[in-house]
DNA sequence: TTTTAATACATAAGAAAATTATGTATATTT
DNA sequence: AAATATACATAATTTTCTTATGTATTAAAA
């Protein structure tokens, strides 16, 4: 069960949230992280991860710090400041988001239940 | 206040729910229609719009009845059975990635109230 | 009355963001 | 010993959108 067409466009804003929610969390550990939190639903590909991961560096959302946990090298991610009122904003989005899609597709406010 | 990259993929089933909602619409009519739904925050653009109904159509999705208004065309758009059935499935599968979406993000049942 | 805005369709070029495929390498489990 | 898991990365391609452009009719405003 994945949700396919759909999860376009909130991969920043799930990396962002996860990271203030951790503090610092490396690209695999994502990936899993994301896995068991959707309980398989979403599964992150690797080729769309590491790009974005290395785009919030670039916008500087993002700080890296390597880690060798023996000659295998990790790459953690904590957010900068900007990042954190970033991921905040990016949250408060797709929840808007949400509440307006409620509205066109008709759907009353508690339709998950 | 447009919710940019988060309309991805939701282009689709925003179309096939107001196509079940009702019963036949035209392009044009649906742009207006979204806009007032979603209080202007959801603006979708026509070379958006129409190739995304052509697909449909090509899927047999939808099929179409053109009528004139004077000298001016509508092309109005009609679920098929199929179309019916996806169009469900679709906003199923909205509401699933939604609720998906508040594990990952962390976000309370009731998060936007 | 003339010009602007609204109605109504359409396609093409380009950008953004993903998927799929591939590559390298270490560590663990079977 | 082989297969799986960990861990990074990039390139080619595809999908899906934005922006730009085009045509044409009708209504409203200046």
């Amino acid at each position: 069960m994945y949700s396919k067409e759909l999860l376009k466009g909130t991969l920043k804003t799930i990396v962002l949230q996860l990271l203030a929610d951790n503090d610092r969390m490396y690209g695999y550990e994502i990936t899993q992280k994301v896995k068991i939190l959707s309980q398989d639903k979403i599964l992150l590909t690797e080729g769309a991860l590491y790009p974005s991961l290395h785009k919030l560096e670039a916008d500087g959302l993002v700080t890296t710090e390597k880690v060798y946990i023996g000659k295998r090298v990790r790459k953690y991610y904590m957010l900068t400041p900007m990042g954190t009122s970033t991921a905040k904003a990016r949250v408060q989005e797709f929840s808007d988001f949400v509440e307006t899609m409620k509205l066109i597709l008709n759907l009353k406010p508690g339709f998950s239940s």
